[in-house]
DNA sequence: CGATCGCAGCGACTTTGGTCACTCGCGCAA
DNA sequence: TTGCGCGAGTGACCAAAGTCGCTGCGATCG
């Protein structure tokens, strides 16, 4: 019992939202937090359900998402471990305006609304947290709705790809090699799309010279050519 | 002057984000704002600029938008008197996400970074409803990327024309009649597309019956028909 | 009074996105 | 081993979106 909430206290020091608050208060925090525990694939919770209180991920990754009426899928983040979810509703009293799924067994601290009201009260600089992580949250949104609006299915891919090779590429002989993090049905869903369409424009960039594919795993070999396609407009 | 700091806290106690104060406390806060003037057509800021304080609407209409390279513009937001415009930057430090510009002449109470959150932090209870309002904008966000990754844009249209009828129209013999509040231009930067996509559809409704248009004047003949289309799949 | 400008209409065309329907290959469990 | 399910590849096809280029109208300004 105690260390678990020794453990807990140690996840809410860790998140950005909390960040420089003493011992003392993050303990106080802690006493008030439930862990909820939940295993990939279930939902944390579904959009147009209240709202009742934060949800901040101590292990595992969240998936927040929307879904059409023709079953196809937006994803809107995905959160890590020291991050919250679904900052908003908590304040603003509305119904969760998305979806939320475990990708992986993942465990949640959950602090009931009217706790954390109050504790923003005593607290304003954490008030100030919570705006500047919504701020972080609200970007990504219009970043979301700029690429909607302004660019291809092609150029989206390509962005996408870009990021993988940096953030996990490995440079070797034959050119940045990296794995696809998710099926190509996930990739298709953060972008916006469908599966085919990722197969296609993969084929397609394959065909250009720019990188190979081989199921998942992928070599850019030219990332040079990859970026310039972005600043073009074909 | 004094008639001049009497009207600024007057718009002040109007403002979503700011109710439930005091009259003391408004006149405090009014005491550090500055008034500017736009005129219609000029920017009050530019996407990537840094932002140095929160702008409230006194009176005219703010239009946020973002511009792609082609030239193409996706409005965000069309914000009116008492509503406030950027909160976001305010307080996260980064730089404007958009665009913003008059679209009438306009007035516009502004208050500097430092000292707003200074007051948010003196006025714990400000805070909760930046948060509040804040709210409001990311699900509006969360609106629009759910209308770009999953409908057409006939059924954008067709979602605004029928919220004009509801917030304009005026039932006559022939039907709902009202007028489009905006050029088609401006109509396509709305709904995240182009002019001649709103033109053919308002044409292809017509053929089908639902609607007449003359121009800019449009009588919605077959209210319940419009609606059958949004459910739908066709 | 004509010149010009912005808004709108409209047809022809291309590109992009999406659907359908299938195949293939792999891994796992019966 | 066989059968099944899932992820992936792929071609045929269709619909939506976007582009180009032109016409025409009405307001405003020299």
């Amino acid at each position: 019992m105690t260390a678990e909430r020794i453990d807990l206290a140690a996840v809410l020091e860790k998140t950005a939202l909390l960040s420089g608050l003493t011992p003392g208060e993050l303990h106080l925090l802690a006493a008030r937090t439930v862990r909820k525990r939940f295993s990939a694939g279930q939902l944390l919770f579904s959009e147009g359900e209240p709202c009742h209180g934060l949800h901040i991920i101590a292990s595992g990754k969240v998936r927040i998402f929307k879904t059409s009426l023709s079953g196809r899928e937006q994803v809107l983040a995905v959160n890590t471990p020291g991050e919250s979810v679904a900052e908003l509703p908590v304040f603003d009293g509305g119904p969760f305006p998305a979806s939320a799924v475990a990708i992986e067994d993942a465990e949640i601290a959950f602090i009931s609304r009217r706790d954390f009201q109050a504790y923003c009260m005593e607290h304003p600089e954490v008030a100030l947290k919570v705006l500047a992580t919504v701020g972080a949250r609200l970007r990504r949104l219009v970043g979301i709705i700029e690429d909607l609006s302004f660019t291809t299915i092609r150029q989206r891919l390509i962005t996408a790809l870009l990021r993988l090779a940096e953030s996990e590429g490995k440079q070797t002989e034959r050119g940045i090699e990296f794995q696809l993090p998710a099926s190509h049905q996930e990739l298709a869903n953060q972008l916006g799309t469908v599966r085919e369409l990722i197969s296609r424009n993969l084929m397609r960039l394959q065909a250009e010279g720019l990188l190979d594919v081989d199921a998942r795993q992928i070599v850019v070999t030219d990332i040079k050519g990859l970026r310039a396609l972005l600043t073009a407009t074909p």
